[in-house]
DNA sequence: ATGCCTTATTTCATAAGA
């Protein structure tokens, strides 16, 4: 069973990419994010003529995620119980005062895949630390470990894949010296990553295909990618009960190169 | 060649990404 979790920045924009891809690479269970679509507009017609059942979870222009399947697709989730939302600057702040009433960004949807309870997530990028949407990016995580918590109470064999927006460890990021003052690596973002851990959930840490570092993103400006300034921000999380299923596991950055790419390579994790 | 940013939208400029 081959598992995959792709940040596809757009799955408009990347849907000659996106199907080629998984004619190639032939995944059991893909979890897409930053889709960018709303939930009608997502292409599944496309995908569902290469045999796969579609989850999408969209709001437009921003966020947004999926899950697709050719292993079964049941008990879909779209966002987790608890789920925050975030306003920028909400016009009507007055009513807005009670945080329960922000509605919840695309950023988190589950199903029960061949036996497998799996989440695409899309973390919150959190901008600068000392900004509104950092504290939201704390809070989601929060909700989230509350979440999968429960999830796992209930089903053992559980993924949590997606675009984390966290680099665990300073081994992660190109340069640690860059990301001095920066989200994604701060102390607080990596121990919310330690608390899912906590859970029981392992970080199946790919090989890279090539270069010492199984870096995941690379920023599309100053030729990044060809230089390997990348970051590993796409992780799969996964239960000990999927965990030791695990065969193997790379960053696809084939699917980095070309024509019109997404600036995340592909996780690709194989279980026996 | 892996090659110097890309996306969707309240579009000919902007906000966001990480």
């Amino acid at each position: 069973m081959r598992l995959a979790t792709w940040n596809v920045n757009s799955v408009k924009a990347r849907l000659p990419r996106l199907l080629e891809w998984l004619a190639g690479t032939e995944p059991d269970v893909v979890g897409l994010q930053e889709v960018k679509t709303t939930t009608a507009l997502f292409p599944s017609a496309e995908v569902e003529a290469l045999g796969y059942q579609v989850a999408a979870h969209g709001e437009g222009r921003w966020n947004g995620v999926a899950l697709l399947s050719r292993v079964g697709l049941e008990h879909v989730s779209l966002g987790f119980p608890g789920e925050p939302g975030y306003e920028d600057e909400p016009a009507d702040a007055l009513l807005l005062d009670e945080p329960g009433l922000r509605k919840p960004e695309a950023r988190a949807v589950g199903a029960d895949c061949g036996g497998i309870r799996v989440w695409s997530l899309y973390a919150p990028n959190g901008r600068t630390p000392d900004s509104a949407h950092y504290a939201y990016k704390l809070d989601w995580y929060a909700a989230l470990r509350t979440a999968l918590a429960a999830e796992l109470a209930a089903q053992p064999a559980l993924v949590a894949f997606g675009d984390f927006n966290v680099a665990p460890t300073d081994a992660d990021v190109w340069d640690p010296a860059v990301f001095v003052g920066s989200t994604h690596v701060t102390p607080p973002e990596r121990q919310a990553l330690a608390d899912l851990r906590a859970l029981g959930l392992r970080d199946v840490v790919p090989k890279p295909m090539k270069g010492p570092h199984p870096f995941t993103y690379w920023d599309y400006r100053a030729g990044a990618f060809p230089k390997d300034m990348g970051m590993r921000i796409d992780l799969v999380y996964a239960s000990e009960a999927v965990a030791a299923r695990v065969t193997g596991a790379y960053v696809d950055r084939e699917a980095r190169k070309g024509h019109a790419p997404s600036d995340h390579a592909p996780v690709v994790v194989d279980l026996d």
